[in-house]
DNA sequence: ATAGGGTTAG
C-alpha cells in the first residue's frame, strides 16, 4: 500500500475547539441522550439515539459525535457501516473521533481500512497520536504488514511516541507477530519499559511461531507474570503440539496461585483432545466451566466438544453438541472432524449434511475435516460438489494447499485418478503432503512407474521425503513385485533421509519378500524389527506360503495369527485353503471345526457403490435392498453371459477359497458382484462403475469382474482393502498381481 | 472523552 510520508512532527494541529453552538462542555457530558448509548443494543435504538441527537443540537458537538462513533465502531452492539456512513458526514473530525474510527477498522473483518483511513487522517491535516499507533499496529498484524509496520514505527520515531507503554507493546506485538524477531527483540531492549505486557508480547510472538524455547527464557525473566503471560505459554505449548509441557505450565500456573480464565481454560481443552486420552483434566474443566456459569459460551462448549471426541467419548460430545442453541461453524467442525477422527465416516456425512440445512456456510476446515471421510466412503458426488464449491469460494479460503491436497487424495481414493492428476498439475504451490497424496494415489491404482518417476521429481524439486511418501514408494514398488528396486529404496530411506521404518515399511518388505519366496530374509526382517509384526504382516506372509506352497512354514506363521488376533478368522480361512490346496482335506475339515467352535468376530464383506450421490452398500448374500429383485435377476443375468462366454467358476474355490468372506457360501453372491449388478441396473451404458470393498477381493469375482467388464462393456473401477483395480475390456490393470 | 499483550476447529 502507499504511505504518506509524514510532515513535521508538530505541524498542524487543528484547533479543537467545539463550535459555537455547543453548549457549555459539561451539559453534553450528561446530556440523557448519550446516557442511553451506553445501554444500546440494536441498530434501530442507535438510530432513535442519533435523532435525539439531531434534534436537540448536540450532533454539531465533537463530543457527540466522538461518543456516535464509538458506539457505533467499538462497541459489540454497534454497527461499523453505520459508523462509516456518519464519519463522512463529519466536516472536521477530531483526533478522538479518527482515532475511534481507526480502533473500530483495526478490529473489524477488513483491518486494511484502517491504514486507509490513517493515511486519509494525515493527508487531511490530522496527526496522529499515541491513541492511534496501537490500533494500527494491530492491523498491521492482522494483515500480515510488516512492511506497512515499519513505516508506521518511522513515523512513531519522528513524532517521539517510542516511549508511550501502549505504543510500545503494540509495536514489539506487531514484529513478533509478524516473525520479525530481530525487529521487536530491537525496539524491547532499547526500552527502559521492561513490563510484564511488553514482555509477554514478545513471549507471544515466539510461542505462537513455535519458538518456544526462546518464549520460555523470556518467560523466566519475565518481572511479574500475569494470567495473559501464562496463557502466552500454555497456549503455544498446545498450538506447538507438545501438549504434556502445556499441562505441566497449567498446573505450574495453578501452584503460582495465578487464576485462569476462559483463555486458559480453552487452550487446556486444546491440550487435552490433543493427547486423547485425557478425559479427568478434561472433566475437571468441564466443572471448572459449570462452576463459573460459562456452560453456555460456545468456545468453551466447542472445546469441550472437541476434547470429548478426541478422547474417544464421541456419546458426551453428542449430548453437548445437541443441546447449544445457536450452534457456529466451530460447533459442526468440530463434530465432523471428530467423526473423521474416530472413523466415523458415515456420521461425519450426515453431520455435514445437517450443517448444509441449517445454512451454516462451510469454511476450509469444515472440508478438511469430511474429504477424508469422503475419500474413506468412495463419496464421490459429494467430493466433486465440494470441489466446485472450493473452486467457486476460493478467497475465502485459508489453506488452499492443504485443500486441493485433500481433494487429490479424495480423488485418488474414490478412483478418480486422472482428476487428481489434474489438480495436481495445476498447483502452483505444492507442499510436501501434496507430492506424497500423487504418489500414493499412483501406487494405489498400480502406476508404478508414475509414482516412482513423481518421486524422483519431487527430490529434485528440492522437497525432503517423509515416512509417509516411502509408504507410497514401498507401495507402489509392492504392487508391481519389483524386490529389487523396493529394497534400494528401502535402504535409502534409512540411509539417505533417516527415516526410520514404520510397520507400514517393514510390511511391504516383507510382502516382497515372501511373495519373491524369500522367507530366510522376510524372517530376518521380522526379528529385526523394533517392533512386533502386526496381524496384516503375518497375512501377508502366510499368503506368501499359499502362493509358494509352503505348508510346515504355513502352520508356524498361522500359529502366531491365532495367538495375535484369535477372534480374527482370516488366518483360518487362509490355512484351510492352503491344506486344499494341497489336497490335505482332514487338515482342512479339522480348521473348519476349529473355526465353527471358537467364536470368530467375522468382518462381513461389504462392498459399496454411490449412485445419483446415494452410497449403497451391499453385504454377502444381501436380500435387503429395495431394488433386490432387480439386482438378483441382473446375477442371474450376468452369470448365465459368463458361462455363455465360456466363464468356468472354480469350484474348488466355491467350496475352500472364501478368503475373508468366509461361509458365506455362494460365490456369485460375494458383496462385489452385487455392487456391480446394481450399478448396472441404475447407471447408464458405457458409464464407468466404481465400488469399493472393503476386503480383499477373491480370485473368483476377479475374473468374473474382468469378463464382465468386456461382456457389457464397461470400465469397472474397484476399490478393495490393498488396491485398486481398474477392470476394462477383459483384462486387469493389476495383471492378476494382488 | 480514546489506547497495549491471549482465545476453540484441520
Amino acid at each position: 500500500m502507499k504511505m504518506v510520508v509524514l510532515a513535521s512532527p508538530v505541524s498542524t494541529l487543528q484547533a479543537l475547539s467545539f463550535s459555537d453552538s455547543s453548549p457549555p462542555y459539561k451539559l453534553v457530558h450528561d446530556h440523557p441522550s448519550l446516557t442511553l448509548l451506553s445501554n444500546c443494543k440494536t441498530l434501530q435504538t442507535l438510530k432513535q439515539i442519533h435523532s435525539q441527537i439531531i434534534k436537540t443540537g448536540l450532533h454539531n458537538t465533537h463530543f457527540a459525535l466522538s461518543k456516535l462513533i464509538e458506539f457505533c465502531a467499538v462497541s459489540p452492539h454497534g454497527d461499523l457501516s453505520y459508523a462509516l456512513s456518519l464519519f463522512k458526514t463529519i466536516r472536521n473530525p477530531n483526533h478522538v473521533i479518527w482515532n475511534h474510527m481507526i480502533r473500530g477498522l483495526s478490529s473489524s473483518e477488513s483491518p486494511f481500512l484502517a491504514l486507509e483511513y490513517y493515511v486519509h487522517m494525515i493527508s487531511s491535516g490530522t496527526e496522529p497520536n499515541e491513541y492511534t499507533f496501537p490500533s494500527i499496529f494491530k492491523s498491521c498484524t492482522k494483515i500480515r504488514g510488516a512492511h506497512e509496520g515499519k513505516q508506521v514505527h518511522a513515523h512513531v520515531l519522528k513524532l517521539g511516541l517510542e516511549h508511550n507503554a501502549f505504543v510500545h507493546t503494540s509495536l514489539i506485538n506487531m514484529y513478533a507477530q509478524n516473525g520479525e524477531f530481530v525487529n521487536a527483540r530491537l525496539v524491547f531492549d532499547k526500552s527502559s519499559m521492561r513490563d510484564a505486557v511488553s514482555f509477554t508480547a514478545l513471549i507471544t510472538g515466539y510461542a505462537s511461531k513455535g519458538f518456544l524455547d526462546e518464549a520460555r527464557d523470556l518467560f523466566d525473566e519475565i518481572p511479574v507474570r500475569d494470567v495473559v503471560s501464562w496463557n502466552a505459554m500454555i497456549s503455544g505449548y498446545a498450538q506447538g503440539g507438545r501438549v504434556e509441557e502445556a499441562m505441566a505450565f497449567f498446573e505450574e500456573m495453578r501452584r503460582a496461585k495465578v487464576t485462569p480464565n476462559v483463555s486458559t481454560m480453552l487452550s487446556v481443552l486444546s491440550a487435552c483432545a490433543q493427547s486423547g486420552s485425557s478425559l479427568q483434566l478434561g472433566n475437571w474443566v468441564r466443572s471448572w466451566i459449570e462452576d463459573r456459569g460459562l456452560g453456555s459460551n460456545l468456545r468453551l462448549v466447542n472445546g469441550l466438544i472437541d476434547m470429548y471426541v478426541k478422547c474417544g467419548d464421541l456419546e458426551e460430545a453428542s449430548n453437548l453438541f445437541e443441546k447449544i442453541q445457536d450452534k457456529n461453524v466451530v460447533s459442526w467442525n468440530v463434530m465432523i472432524g471428530g467423526s473423521t477422527h474416530m472413523s466415523c465416516y458415515k456420521e461425519a456425512l450426515g453431520l455435514f449434511r445437517l450443517m448444509m440445512q441449517s445454512n451454516i456456510d462451510p469454511n476450509d476446515v469444515t472440508f478438511l475435516s469430511i474429504l477424508p471421510a469422503c475419500a474413506n466412503l468412495g463419496a464421490l458426488d459429494l467430493g466433486k460438489w465440494i470441489h466446485a464449491y472450493v473452486d467457486k469460494n476460493m478467497k475465502s479460503m485459508k489453506n488452499t494447499v492443504a485443500l486441493w491436497t485433500s481433494l487429490i487424495d479424495m480423488y485418488a481414493k474414490c478412483g478418480d485418478l486422472a482428476v487428481a492428476k489434474r489438480i495436481f498439475d495445476c498447483m502452483n504451490t505444492k507442499s510436501l503432503a501434496t507430492w506424497n497424496a500423487m504418489i500414493s494415489g499412483f501406487a494405489m491404482h498400480g502406476h508404478t512407474d508414475t509414482a516412482l518417476g513423481l518421486f524422483s521429481r519431487m527430490t529434485s524439486e528440492g522437497f525432503v521425503p517423509d515416512d509417509i511418501t516411502f509408504v507410497g514408494v514401498l507401495t507402489a514398488c509392492k504392487h508391481a513385485g519389483l524386490l529389487s528396486l523396493g529394497r534400494r529404496y528401502f535402504s535409502s530411506m534409512i540411509q539417505d533421509y533417516k527415516v526410520s521404518p514404520k510397520l507400514p515399511h517393514y510390511g511391504c518388505m516383507i510382502d516382497l519378500f515372501g511373495r519373491a519366496g524369500l522367507f530366510d530374509e522376510a524372517e530376518t526382517l521380522m526379528k529385526n524389527m523394533e517392533m512386533k509384526p502386526d496381524g496384516a504382516i503375518w497375512c501377508s506372509l502366510l499368503g506368501a506360503c499359499r502362493i509358494h506352497r509352503r505348508i510346515e512354514l504355513a502352520e508356524s506363521v498361522a500359529t502366531h495369527l491365532f495367538e495375535l488376533e484369535p477372534e480374527n478368522p482370516s488366518a483360518y480361512v487362509l490355512l484351510s485353503n492352503i491344506y486344499a490346496g494341497a489336497g490335505r482335506w482332514e487338515d482342512v475339515a479339522k480348521i473348519r471345526t476349529r473355526l465353527n467352535d471358537n467364536r470368530m468376530k467375522k468382518v462381513p464383506g461389504c462392498s459399496s457403490i454411490e449412485v445419483d450421490s446415494v452410497v449403497h452398500e451391499f453385504l454377502v448374500g444381501d436380500k435387503v435392498h429395495p431394488q433386490s429383485n432387480e439386482i438378483y435377476k441382473m446375477l442371474d443375468e450376468i452369470d448365465m453371459r459368463l458361462e455363455k462366454a465360456g466363464f468356468v467358476p472354480d469350484t474348488s474355490e466355491v467350496l475352500y477359497d472364501m478368503d475373508e468372506e468366509w461361509k458365506e457360501g455362494v460365490l456369485s453372491h460375494h458383496s462385489e458382484k452385487l455392487a456391480i449388478a446394481f450399478g448396472l441396473i441404475s447407471t447408464k451404458p458405457g458409464t464407468t462403475i466404481r465400488i469399493m470393498k472393503n476386503l480383499r477381493v477373491c480370485g473368483n469375482c476377479h475374473s468374473a469382474t474382468k469378463l464382465i467388464s468386456k461382456i457389457f462393456n464397461r470400465e469397472i473401477i474397484a476399490r478393495d482393502r490393498n488396491r485398486f483395480h481398474h477392470f476394462k475390456d477383459g483384462s486387469c490393470s493389476c495383471k492378476d498381481y494382488w
